[in-house]
DNA sequence: AATTGATTCAAACGTTCGTTTGAAACGAAC
DNA sequence: GTTCGTTTCAAACGAACGTTTGAATCAATT
């Protein structure tokens, strides 16, 4: 968390606090504060509330939607003329979601816990940046999705990619319910054993009959 | 949704504007200019805002996690001595959940975003409510499921029992993104059919090696 | 008709909210 | 050292918030 600048404080503030409270739930006077900044501040280098809350999104999902490309990419290059496999589909998909979500070096947890309330915040801007990022991720997928899955009828697919989504967003957003529910068995920290789990249960329930 | 008493009038008006707004963001002056109903009496009924979020739950929870058991319990009568199928451990979870959420009747819709939203809501009372109803449930089912997947060692069971909770919860919350992202093909008031989706994917992903 | 307890009502309480303002402080260029 | 654009600051704005109050209204009982 690189607190050098004014705008990265209010950032990081906001962030945190919005998680935590909610988009309307989270004060400016309390993010100044904590961000050890003036009430003004805001204004002044985003305009309002809701642009600054933009700004807390866009920060972590261009990076995080160009690094599930990425995967993909490298996936397919490894595959060469063969298709890709569903496992390294899907790891492309959830991987880097969850390893952003359990890097504290970039305030992951916290921004996890802010995309899923936002996910049922109907407020139509908001909305519009989180569909519209969806479906470009989702444009790059759906071809090897599809060709890893040729059996599945159109529809089926498209509920089972929801529920995926269901899936990964809870188990992103959610780091303390499982511990507890769990007795401490399971290790939200150890991030690559819980990706692995969760790509094998989503391919079993993808390829499911 | 019985008009009747200002109570249910309160209860319904808060329900869905908690909902759309969050606990936060819905003020008690809409809610009870929604409601047809004079400001002051939310104090009279239920004591203060929190309380009355408090009602909002019990009111939809209570019956609902019943009704589960219930459930279960039928399939249990139904095998005799014999273990229940995963299938129907799987339906007798999440089917009463979503038939409630689909019941326009019980307002059902509009009560699972309001429960998307709080299971991120880090409030304390808010928590308790909503763990305590889990575990309850948990309790009834966990027999159950550890005897339709012997197999599975136990740290894997409480993951996918997590990711099986993230895809109910989604599927329950959301019946817009679905539509808008499968370009209409899946029908979220085709309730008896997304049930049946749902459970096949997560018997799947349950079973999955 | 009078009384009583439950409910509803308009009005106001003190706080906190997002936003605006104009002056102060700062740092780089000349 | 003065100027100038950028950034920070304390203070205030009106609006909306949850909550409280005391009188008005209602329905049932005597």
């Amino acid at each position: 968390m690189s607190e050098r600048s004014t705008k990265d404080r209010i950032l990081n503030a906001a962030e945190t606090l919005f998680a935590l409270n909610g988009a309307s739930g989270a004060s400016l006077r309390a993010i100044t504060q904590r961000a050890k900044v003036n009430l003004a501040a805001v204004h002044y280098h985003f305009g309002s509330k809701d642009r600054l809350l933009e700004a807390v999104l866009a920060r972590r999902l261009l990076p995080l939607n160009a690094e599930r490309i990425r995967c993909l990419e490298a996936y397919q290059k490894e595959a060469g003329r063969k298709k890709v496999r569903l496992e390294n589909v899907i790891e492309a998909m959830v991987g880097p979601a969850l390893r952003l979500s359990r890097d504290e070096n970039k305030g992951g947890r916290i921004f996890m816990r802010l995309l899923g309330r936002l996910v049922l915040e109907p407020d139509a801007r908001v909305q519009r940046l989180l569909t519209g990022q969806f479906e470009t991720v989702l444009k790059k997928f759906k071809p090897a999705l599809t060709a890893a899955l040729p059996h599945l009828e159109h529809k089926v697919f498209f509920w089972r990619l929801h529920f995926l989504v269901g899936s990964m967003a809870h188990t992103m957003a959610d780091s303390e319910r499982i511990q507890l529910i769990s007795g401490g068995v399971c290790d939200p920290d150890d991030t690559e054993g819980t990706i692995e789990c969760l790509v094998t249960f989503l391919c079993g329930g993808l390829r499911a009959k």
